[in-house]
DNA sequence: ACATAACTGTTATGGTCAATAACTATTATT
DNA sequence: AATAATAGTTATTGACCATAACAGTTATGT
C-alpha cells in the first residue's frame, strides 16, 4: 500500500549538530525549501492519503469558491498546463467530487463545479487542513503567522 | 537543449484579479509554496543551468564548510536516500568540481570533498545566489528578512 | 460565406526527481 | 568462523509535469 516512490524528499531531518550549513543558514530560499518538507510531510500524515496532493488540495478549494471556472482559466490560477488540469478533474471527478458541467454558450469546454458529495468532502478536508495548518503553525503567534504570510507574499510578487 | 521536461511547475502565476482564493489565502502552508515556486524560479534562471539544482547545491555547500563527510552522513543532512546521494556526487565529480577519497580506516566509504577547481566553483555559483537571494528578497529589509527565516524555522522544527 | 487562425480539452510522449529493493564489498558482532 | 550490519551502487518503479500533436469548436478576415 503507497507505493510511494518519490512525490517529495521524505528522510528529510532537522539540523544535524556539529555540521556547519555555511551559507544555507543566511537563505531564505533554503529556509523556505526547509519549511516546505516540512509542511508536506505533515499534510499527507494529517490527511493520510498520499493521493491528495497539496495541488489537488487547492485546486478543490478554487473549485469551491469559483464554481464554473473553464480548465483553461484553472490552469492559469493554479500555474499548471492544461493537461494537468485534465488529470486533476480526472482524479476528482473518479471519485464523484467534481463535474464538468456542458456550457452552451461554447461547447468546447466545460463549467467545473463541486457536486453535493464534494462540498462534503471539500468541508471535511479543510477540516483537516485547518489542524493540520495549526499544528505547522503551533509555535507562532497568530499575529506571527500574519507576519509570515506577508512576507512570504512580498517573495511571491518580487 | 534544455527539454525541461518539469522538475517543478513552471507556469506559476500570481494571484489572479477577480478569483477568490478561500482559505488558501490564510494558510501559510499554501503561502510557502508559492514563495518556493517563485523562488526556484528565480534561481534557475539566475544560474542560467537547469542541471544544478538547488538540492546540488546545497550540497555543494555542505560538502565545502564540512569536507570529508561520508556518503550515509550527507544523506542523512540532506534528507535524501543513499542512492541520491550516490547520483548528486556522480554529479558533481563527473564534472571535476568533487572527489571520493579513499578512507583507509573504512574500505566501504569514501570521504566527499570539493577539488580544487570545485572550490572556485562553488564560489562562483555562491556569489550567483547571492545575486539570486537579494532579488527574491529585494522588497524587504534585513530585518524583516532576519524574521522570515526565524519564522519558518520555527515551522521546520515544529 | 468560407478559408484560416485561434482556442479548449485530451492523449501521447518523454524527462526529472526520489524512493525502495536487491546486490556487492567490507566491517562488526557473537 | 558464521552471521549480522553497514556503505555504496544499480535496477526498478512511481509520481508529477511539461511539450507536442490532435480533434472539435469558435472567431476572424476578406
Amino acid at each position: 500500500m503507497s507505493k510511494r516512490a518519490s512525490k517529495y524528499p521524505e528522510n528529510f531531518t532537522p539540523h544535524i549538530p556539529n555540521i556547519n550549513y555555511g551559507l544555507l543558514d543566511e537563505l531564505a530560499g533554503y529556509a523556505v525549501r526547509r519549511a516546505q518538507i516540512a509542511i508536506y510531510a505533515d499534510f499527507y500524515k494529517s490527511i493520510g492519503d498520499e493521493t491528495i496532493t497539496p495541488q489537488r488540495f487547492a485546486t478543490l478549494v478554487i473549485i469551491g469558491t469559483n464554481p464554473n471556472l473553464r480548465q483553461v482559466q484553472l490552469a492559469k490560477i493554479l500555474g499548471v498546463a492544461r493537461p494537468g488540469v485534465t488529470a486533476i478533474i480526472d482524479f476528482w471527478q473518479k471519485r464523484g467530487v467534481v463535474e464538468r458541467k456542458k456550457i452552451p454558450d461554447d461547447r468546447r469546454s466545460y463549467g467545473i463545479v463541486l457536486t453535493n458529495e464534494g462540498e462534503r468532502t471539500l468541508k471535511q478536508i479543510q477540516s483537516i487542513v485547518n489542524e493540520h495548518e495549526k499544528r505547522i503553525t503551533k509555535n507562532m503567534s497568530v499575529k506571527e503567522v500574519q507576519m509570515l504570510i506577508h512576507l512570504l507574499s512580498k517573495i511571491s510578487n518580487s
